[in-house]
DNA sequence: GTCTAGCACTCTGTGTTCCCGAGTGCCAAG
DNA sequence: CTTGGCACTCGGGAACACAGAGTGCTAGAC
């Protein structure tokens, strides 16, 4: 049904659109890329192609655009990951090893990925529960509140402060502290739960109270701040570009930490596999193509990052940046 | 010059336009406000308003539209900041109220005054140099790094992987921090310098090179981070309004840190004061407005937020919404 | 059978013209 | 000082024509 040629042809189409932002026509197609054949031979193929739907004219007599399904079977199959040059590649990890604590990795991620791409780059923060506990920390704030801190391996700081049911004594706090930590050091925060499920037992009648109210701050915290934090960088790319759905709604997404996180979603089954979603693959902003990956070493993946852009966007390089900014981020994050 | 009935016209102006987008005629002003004169009459006022700068028109032939001058004389001698019902009011309150940790505050912050005034809200994280240690601590990560960090009274959190020059053993951790929060416990960041000037004198000599490298890297945050960290939200109601300078720089604008802060910027020496700043008073974005606030407890201010929208704005609601919203997040942190 | 050249056809986008109406400035009278 | 009247000015929308790019189709060439 799809020859070479047609394929040779639907990818001159992506690749002419995407940097022209102009429909095309088999004359320009013809001359531009040298395949060989007259113009009146591409557009019979181009019949073809707008047949089986990957292509479309705006209007009659119009030059062709690519589908969704057009930009699908280009990624799949009619485009390599263009990786990047060495320049690139020094001044990412520059940038990156200068990076000072967890937030400054996230953030400097998150504006290179933005300024490499020229897209707007999306990076969700480490998730906890695949990390483990490196320190509990309870700082006595008044003889009624104490502020509870969890550090983990990540480098990853949660604070909250608790109201505690009675008055705490410094030495009752410390001692909490220590059989705190000698229970869940090291531990993974996924089997925290089991770990403090029978703590309370454990310790003097008198110390209940509170222990179970920190408890049960600290498996809120798990649960809650499970993966929500996600932040973006790069809006004003969106200037440009004309959206599909709309600049304002692809605003909107970008500052719903929920929707966001279902657009970076992963699909398959290995996450650390590079994603893209074309169009109305997506949840909520139909327009829009995401490419994202996971990240973290290897085994140990730790969180998504992406980019979000115009279905009409320069999916090999945008590809290429995303991995390659995925593999430097996990590299400084698994050193640290 | 301008008698009271120039000023009534200049205030209906501003009204008008601002409720409209349309440049506003003498007649439909005549007409809505009841000025009790005829249209002529409003020309002529009219005329001598543009005579002195504050009204212009795009064309000749078009309705006129307020200046910079205009709205300035407007927010300044025209207009009462218009106080929140006390439903939003009740929203507010509850609203913060419900946050758990200083993030949380500053985010829900932002996206609530967002959401109130319908343009991009700004807030400046609590400045650290205002605040005062509650709590220091070392957390040893392996046998030559650990984790430091830092608990200050408004319950910001900050955290630095120390790399140690020698191998350092817990005991000797445990009484550096011991040290540390003797010498530091409740004093005001900004005195931290002094404090810690001849620490290391009053240590054992081994107890030298590490302590030095920790202190080092205790300054360092407390320089680098002074006030850097800004956070927006609301990006999606610029999708809708016009900007003289083009959405693209005001997006940009946004993501860097510097010209946010210096949009922020208190003017007066009165930090507590509303200031209001109108196009080109503005560093950067001539053609923005930007209403802000110190917020904190009284004498004890500690960042600033604000509002930034085109120069065509309700300016009483906003001022009003940005006081309320500013005079909330103080009472919430002067509690916690 | 596949490719190519030629040709008629169909659109969009642009430039032109025209006209309506909102709004103004000015002037003379109240 | 205010008001009604009046001529004037422009912007913006409607109607129209037109050039140009691109297409589909058909008949002939390889």
């Amino acid at each position: 049904m799809l020859d070479d040629r047609k394929l040779a042809v639907l990818r001159a189409i992506v690749e002419d659109y995407v940097s022209t932002n102009e429909p095309v026509g088999s004359k320009a197609l013809a001359e531009r890329h040298n395949l060989k054949v007259s113009p009146a031979t591409v557009r019979n193929d181009m019949a073809a192609l707008e047949e089986e739907g990957y292509i479309t004219q705006p209007h009659t007599s119009a030059g062709r655009v690519p589908t969704d399904k057009g930009y699908r079977l280009f990624v799949d199959r009619l485009s390599q990951v263009k990786p990047l040059s060495a320049a690139e590649r020094r001044a990412i990890e520059s940038f990156l090893a200068g990076a000072v604590d967890l937030d400054d990795v996230v953030t400097r991620t998150v504006r290179l990925l933005a300024q490499l791409t020229r897209q707007v780059a999306v990076v969700q923060y480490p998730t906890l529960t695949r990390s483990t506990v490196r320190h509990v920390e309870l700082v006595p704030l008044n003889d009624r509140r104490i502020m509870f801190v969890l550090i983990t391996n990540t480098g990853r700081v949660e604070q909250r402060v608790v109201e505690l049911p009675e008055v705490v004594d410094e030495a009752r706090i410390a001692h909490l502290r220590a059989v705190l930590n000698a229970c869940l050091d090291g531990c993974g925060l996924s089997s925290v739960p089991e770990l403090v499920a029978d703590l309370p037992e454990r310790l003097a009648p008198e110390d209940r109270p509170a222990a179970a109210t920190i408890l049960s701050v600290l498996l809120e915290t798990l649960v809650e701040r499970h993966d929500e934090k996600i932040v973006f960088a790069g809006a004003a790319n969106l200037a440009g570009a004309d959206f599909a759905t709309g600049l304002r709604d692809v605003l909107e997404a970008l500052e719903e930490q929920v929707v966001l996180m279902r657009l970076l979603g992963e699909t398959s089954d290995t996450p650390s596999a590079l994603t893209v979603r074309i169009g109305a693959e997506n949840p909520y902003l139909r327009g829009t193509s995401v490419v994202a990956t996971g990240y973290g070493s290897g085994d140990n993946q730790l969180a998504r990052l992406g980019v979000l852009g115009p279905t009409r966007m320069d999916y090999p390089v945008t590809m290429g940046a995303v991995r390659a900014v995925a593999r430097y981020v996990s590299q400084i994050l698994a050193a640290s």
